[in-house]
RNA sequence: UGGGGCGUCGACAAGUGGUAAGUCAGGAGACUUUGGAUCUCCCAUUCGGAGGUUCGAAUCCUCCCGCCCCAGCCA
């Protein structure tokens, strides 16, 4: 796969290879990215999506797609789908390897009975808030359930009748007989079956008992033949049960391998949360351009590879971790600047008058589509007496290191002429509202044959080509890096995190724009169109600014 | 005060007893028809702390401190 982040080298990877160095699993190595369809992928996904698949590249194995599709309740067929395609939008292939979960009921089920035979598994009465009872807590035992040493032949007879329905939701679970004294919770008992009565998405209403996490998923890995089962942290201390499911019943023993999972600065990444801004309107959706989800991102204007190079670069190690989004826009920005055709477009509209350039001239520049690269090669701009720039560029008033137009200055307009402010024109409100300029014939293209230098170059658009444009600029979502640290992390949101200008004026090349098209705005961003977009009104979502020095510089002189 | 993990630059993260990689961020400069890109340089005498072992310790030992996860018939 066409990555720039070199192959990283971390504690997986070593495991992995000692592994075939011992040749553990004859060699093999096979993983598997396990979704489970209850909501959409975000970037703490691609994550894992990125390890697994690369790691079974690297190894020349193998890795599948598996739904982890337990729980009925929760989940639904239209969130495969979402998943699949974003999965294949982050550029990976699963072949025919797509499994779910569900598949396994019926083996899952002979296993059970299989456990409950060795007397390892037994049906028991209690209810929900008993069990919690019986557990016990941190730091006290749990006491046995009264159903615990149930024979095994009624157990095989009551687990057959909650299969056939004849018992009530929630009114008796098959748990898998260990310890209840056990230092850990997991081990205390764990429930592997419960009665629930929903419409599974697949398999519909044959099933009203359901297995749990912890029993489905060692037995799925075994099933698949994985060797490499990596997950996130939490499930550390499920890594015992995992084994004992699978040492009881003798099956294959993939190695299960935990990882801290993704933190990014500045925006949340559990789904809990993302489903809070989305049902609180904060967001206008899960494909929200500024959702650290797949689809928003997508969105955006994110490419695959900018975000599988971020997913390399950050590593994988087992420490909490927050890391600093300005390094996710380094990768987007990177990508981008090799491949985005340049083009000029203004955001914040001023009126300039080239007062010395006749009215009906219309002259066609020259202009470089990327100047990072000479094969996207050149295109015509119209240039003519009135233009737009942008208000940013130019002062009545200059500060210190304001290169930019103000009276008196001059600057050139790029691939086309130096001018000089000669006049602006001031609203009852004093609003600058238009700019009078000169322009000097002799630096056609947009240098001086005199050697002349400016110190600015600004874009521009041509007044009567432009096309109006609608932009929308997004910032981040949070105010704070750390918002989940806070008792509320609704309270750092930020009020200006999108920023609709309706008024922008583009270069007329753009007229071809279609959603899903990415361009850099020139000395401005990166900008994608959304899919919001018509011909009549064009949509550009900006995915990220351009490196801003002098945005800097003011910056720091605001602070003194 | 049960069990399981983790502590190396502002943020990620290498390092596996031989004297602290790299990346982002930040700073300085060069170059520049994008204050973009590119290039150069700077940015941990120190690895949570304290002892110890050793010629030598981020790496080994001991004790302490801090942070995260677990008491769903969620995953």
């Amino acid at each position: 796969m066409n990555n720039t982040v070199p192959t990283p080298t971390d504690f997986i990877r070593e495991m992995i290879r000692e592994d075939i160095r011992s040749s553990r699993y004859g060699g093999r190595v096979h993983t598997r990215f396990p979704p489970e369809p209850n909501g959409y992928l975000h970037i703490g996904h691609a994550k894992s999506i990125v390890l697994n698949f690369s790691i079974a590249e690297e190894f020349g194995g193998l890795c599948n797609l598996r739904f982890d599709d337990t729980n009925p309740t929760k989940e639904e067929a239209r969130y495969v789908e979402a998943i699949k395609e974003d999965v294949r939008w982050l550029g990976f292939d699963w072949q025919e390897r797509l499994y779910f979960a569900s598949d396994y009921f019926e083996q899952m089920y002979q296993y059970a009975i299989e456990l409950i035979k060795k007397g390892k598994a037994y049906v028991c009465d209690l209810s929900p808030e008993e069990i919690r009872r019986y557990r016990g807590t941190l730091t006290e035992p749990g006491r046995e359930s009264p159903y615990r040493n149930r024979s095994v032949q009624e157990n095989l007879e009551l687990f057959e009748r909650m299969r056939a329905g004849e018992f009530p939701d929630g009114s008796r679970t098959l748990r898998a007989k260990i310890d209840m004294r056990s230092g850990n919770i997991n081990m205390r008992d764990p429930v592997m079956y419960r009665i629930i009565r929903a419409e599974h998405h697949r398999t519909g209403k044959k099933w009203c008992i359901y297995p749990t996490y912890d029993f489905a998923h060692p037995i799925s890995d075994a099933i698949e033949g994985i060797t490499h089962s990596l997950c996130t942290l939490e499930f550390e201390d499920h890594r015992p049960l995992y084994d004992w499911f699978l040492r009881e019943l003798g099956l294959h023993h993939p190695r299960q391998i935990e990882f801290a999972r993704l933190n990014i600065s500045h925006t949340v990444l559990s789904k809990r949360k993302l489903k809070e801004l989305v049902d609180g309107g904060y967001v206008s959706g899960w494909d929200d351009p500024r959702m650290p989800t797949i689809a928003g991102m997508r969105r955006r204007g994110y490419t695959p590879k900018a975000i599988r190079d971020f997913c390399r670069r950050i590593g994988v190690s087992k420490r909490d971790n927050l890391v600093d989004v300005s390094l996710l826009e380094y990768y987007i920005r990177t990508d981008l600047n090799k491949t985005a055709m340049r083009v000029m477009g203004v955001l914040r509209p001023l009126r300039v008058v080239i007062v010395n350039y006749p009215e009906d001239r219309v002259e066609e520049m020259d202009a470089i589509n990327n100047p990072e690269d000479p094969s996207m090669g050149t295109r015509k701009v119209p240039f003519s007496r009135e233009l737009y720039i942008e208000r940013d560029d130019f002062r009545e008033e200059p500060p210190e290191k304001f290169y930019r137009l103000a009276p008196g200055r001059e600057v050139r307009l790029r691939y086309a002429y130096f001018i000089r402010c000669v006049d602006y024109v001031k609203d009852d409100d004093g609003n600058i509202v238009e700019v009078h300029c000169t322009y000097d014939p002799e630096t056609r293209g947009g240098n001086a044959p005199d050697g002349r230098k400016v110190k600015a170059t600004l874009h521009w658009v041509s007044a009567r080509h432009a096309i109006k444009a609608e932009a929308r600029l997004y910032d981040h979502l949070f105010l704070t890096p750390d918002p989940e640290a806070s008792e509320d992390f609704k309270d750092f949101i930020n009020p200006h995190s999108l920023i609709v200008l309706d008024s922008c004026m583009v270069e007329p090349s753009l007229k071809d724009a279609r959603p899903g098209d990415r361009y850099q705005f020139e000395r401005l961003g990166y900008f994608c169109v959304d899919k919001d977009s018509t011909p009549e009104r064009p949509v550009f979502n900006r995915i990220v600014t351009l490196r801003d020095t002098w945005a800097k510089i003011e910056k720091s002189q605001k602070k003194g």
